[in-house]
DNA sequence: AATGCGGGGCG
DNA sequence: CGCCCAGCATT
C-alpha cells in the first residue's frame, strides 16, 4: 500500500470536491445533528433523486427530535411511506424517543454512542459524528468501498469479513489530520463515488473527465476499474402469488394493519391471502366465492357476518410487484358490502378514499387505491 | 456469512 | 429484465 497516496489522498480529494463536488443538496453543510441524522437514515439504500423530495416534507413535519418522539409511530410511517425499508422509520422513531431519555435530547458526538442507537450501524454513526461533530470517524458505505476497492485494488467479495475489515481499516488511515476536514472530506467521498467513481461508467472509464488518482489507482493502472468491487452473484429472487381484497362500503374501504416484523411491517395494507409459491394461482381458478375471499384473507372471527353483507363481487387487475428479494403478483378482487358490516379487531379499520392520505400505504397498495379514489371521485 | 428488508433509476 | 444504491438487524 503507498504511503504517499495514503498521506495524500485527503487533500487531494478536498481539492476535487471544491471544483467539481455536488452543490445544492438540502443536507449539505447542515450542522444540526437531527437534520444531519435524518438524512443519513433517509439515504440509506435510497438515491439522492427520491431524498431530494422527500427530506424536506419530512423536516418541516417533524422539525426536532422533541417533535419527532412525542408523535405517533404511525404517523412517522406515514409519512415515510413509498420511501421503502420501513424499520428504518420505526427505528427513527424509537431513536428519538431515546435520545430524548437518554441523552435529554442532545445527539451524542461520540460514534460508539451513536452506534448504540437503533438503526444507527457503523458507517452512518461515522457520517453524523463527521458532519455534526467534526470527529475524525470513517464511514464505509458503497461509494467509498468502491472507491477504495479500486484504488487499493482490492480483490475480494465485499461480502467476506476480511475485505470488509480492510476495507474499513484503509478508511480510518485515510481520514484527514484535521478535524475541521472532516464534514468536507465526508462529502467530499461521498460526492466522487457518486458522480466519478460510479459504478458502471466512471470518468475514467468514459474519458469523460481525467480522474485525479489516475496515476494511482490500482484498478486502472491494471484495467480492472470496472471489475472491481467484486461481489458475489445473488441468487435469483422467487416468484409468489396472492390475493387481495378491496373491501369496498361506501365510500370507504378496509385496510388491515401489516404485522411490524413482515414486509411493509406496520403499514396499512389490504386484507389478504397467504403467498404461495408455483405460479399457477388455485384461487383465482376457483369460483371464487366473497365468502372463501374473507376466509383466506382476514381473521376467522370475522367471517361469520360474510355472505350477508356482501352485495358485489368483481375480479381486479393482476399487479407484478417486485422486490429486491422476491417477486411478488397481487390478485385483486373487489368486494362490496353493505353498510352494517363492522369489524373488532385493532388491525382492521374502515378507511375513507379521501383520508387515505393519512396512512402509510405500501407503494403498490397506494397506486391501486388512488385510482381507485379517482374513478369514484368522477362519478 | 447469509438473509430479510423497498423502491426507483438506469442501461 | 438485471443491476445498483449515503446499510442495518437478525440469525
Amino acid at each position: 500500500m503507498s504511503k504517499t497516496l495514503i498521506s495524500s489522498f485527503p487533500q487531494k480529494l478536498i481539492a476535487w470536491h471544491q471544483v467539481d463536488g455536488r452543490e445544492g443538496l438540502p443536507w449539505q453543510g447542515v450542522k444540526d445533528p437531527y437534520a444531519v441524522w435524518v438524512s443519513e437514515i433517509m439515504l440509506q439504500q435510497t438515491q439522492v433523486a427520491t431524498v431530494l423530495e422527500r427530506y424536506p416534507r419530512f423536516m418541516k413535519r417533524f422539525p426536532t427530535v422533541k417533535k419527532l418522539a412525542a408523535a405517533p409511530v404511525d404517523d412517522v410511517l406515514a409519512e415515510w411511506a413509498g420511501l421503502g425499508y420501513y424499520s428504518r422509520a420505526r427505528n427513527l422513531h424509537a431513536c428519538s424517543i431515546e435520545v430524548m431519555e437518554r441523552f435529554l435530547g442532545k445527539f451524542p458526538g461520540d460514534p460508539l454512542l451513536l452506534e448504540q442507537l437503533k438503526g444507527i450501524g457503523r458507517s452512518t454513526a461515522g457520517a453524523i459524528a463527521a458532519f455534526a461533530f467534526q470527529e475524525r470517524a470513517p464511514i464505509l458505505d458503497a461509494n467509498v468501498k468502491r472507491i477504495l476497492a479500486r484504488l487499493f485494488g482490492v480483490e475480494g467479495a465485499l461480502q467476506e469479513k476480511a475485505v470488509n475489515d480492510l476495507l474499513w481499516s484503509l478508511a480510518e488511515q485515510l481520514l484527514p489530520k484535521h478535524r475541521d476536514d472532516m464534514p468536507v472530506y465526508t462529502q467530499a467521498l461521498m460526492d466522487f463515488g457518486a458522480t466519478w467513481c460510479t459504478s458502471r461508467k466512471p470518468v475514467c472509464i468514459s474519458g469523460t473527465r481525467k480522474c485525479p488518482f489516475e496515476k494511482q489507482c490500482q484498478a486502472n493502472l491494471s484495467d480492472q476499474v470496472l471489475q472491481l468491487p467484486r461481489k458475489t452473484p445473488k441468487a435469483k429472487s422467487p416468484e409468489f402469488d396472492c390475493d387481495m381484497m378491496v373491501l369496498q362500503r361506501g365510500n370507504a374501504v378496509l385496510l388491515q394493519k401489516r404485522p411490524t416484523k413482515a414486509i411493509w411491517g406496520g403499514l396499512w395494507s389490504l386484507p389478504e391471502s397467504p403467498w404461495r409459491t408455483g405460479g399457477l394461482n388455485e384461487v383465482a381458478s376457483l369460483q371464487m366465492t366473497s365468502k372463501a375471499l374473507l376466509a383466506l384473507t382476514l381473521p376467522e372471527e370475522n367471517h361469520l357476518t360474510i355472505g350477508r353483507h356482501c352485495k358485489t363481487l368483481i375480479q381486479g387487475e393482476r399487479i407484478k410487484h417486485v422486490f429486491t428479494h422476491r417477486r411478488l403478483w397481487m390478485q385483486i378482487w373487489h368486494v362490496s358490502v353493505n353498510q352494517a358490516l363492522e369489524f373488532s379487531s385493532e388491525n382492521l379499520r374502515w378507511v375513507s378514499l379521501d383520508q387515505l392520505g393519512k396512512y402509510g400505504l405500501p407503494q403498490p397498495i397506494k397506486l391501486l387505491l388512488q385510482g381507485l379514489s379517482l374513478a369514484h371521485g368522477d362519478d
